[in-house]
DNA sequence: CAAAATAATAGTAATTGTTATTATTTTATA
DNA sequence: TATAAAATAATAACAATTACTATTATTTTG
């Protein structure tokens, strides 16, 4: 199937992701998209979120909550988990490529990519109000 | 609930687990109970497993495939995911306690652990024969 | 050691996150 | 504009996991 190059409820998709900063799941993605089209489906922005990232145009995370998460950034960047309020943030921490190229030697095989997640307690929640 | 010291199942969960170098998911294991118990139910063997990780006696792995996987080995260490075969492979490789304290300090929370995936095509996938 | 209390179990139903199906609408192209 | 292809909304189906309940196993108490 050839992908149309526009098609509206997609495009509004990839802005809606890319004017976040957090990293939301599909489900949060159709609620905000749901103020532009009240009619859009749930099936809609699952599809469209799988194909953008099949594409390499978005990211998507799994940070070990059970639902999928999706990222504008498709540069690597490692995340950080709060396990208690559950949100994820970018770490600005410079991705380790020496770490990609050693895990490969050891591993035997070929290694394209790596992820790293760091799981705590966010600032806001370790701080003295919590 | 109070958790009791003994139960056949929980134990031989554990010792099932222990038995193998693969990450097995929850079905796996319970392919595996029903040659000892030919009446365990699939709800036992998701319990106790949530429960050993909880206890913290073995640990939960999720490396992006939906389902989750399952280690006994408690320590440390980083993960290899081939995504042909989808074989999930410890890799010898010193987890690194800098890079948490980085991540601690850049957070400004605090971080008690941190998880490392590397996606790419295990050895076997990608020799000769393929 | 027997009886009472508590935890774990098997079997099953329910829930959750996600994907597939289908009739209809949108978009691209001739 | 007419035609073909792709995307959509609505809904059903699905897979992994969790919850529920009556019964059984284990522990504790008298």
């Amino acid at each position: 199937m050839k992908i149309l190059k526009y098609s509206r409820q997609r495009e509004s998709i990839k802005s809606c992701l890319a004017g976040r900063t957090d990293h939301p799941t599909a489900d949060m993605i159709y609620t905000d998209m749901r103020e532009l089209f009240p009619c859009i489906s749930l099936g809609t922005v699952y599809r469209n979120l799988n194909l953008l990232s099949e594409l390499g145009e978005i990211q998507k995370l799994t940070c070990g909550d059970g639902k999928d998460r999706f990222d504008w950034n498709t540069a690597p960047h490692y995340h950080f988990v709060c396990r208690r309020c559950g949100a994820v943030t970018d770490l600005p921490l410079i991705p380790l490529a020496e770490l990609q190229a050693q895990a490969e030697k050891v591993s035997g095989g070929s290694i394209d990519s790596h992820t790293v997640y760091f799981y705590g307690s966010c600032a806001r929640c370790s701080g003295p109000s919590s």
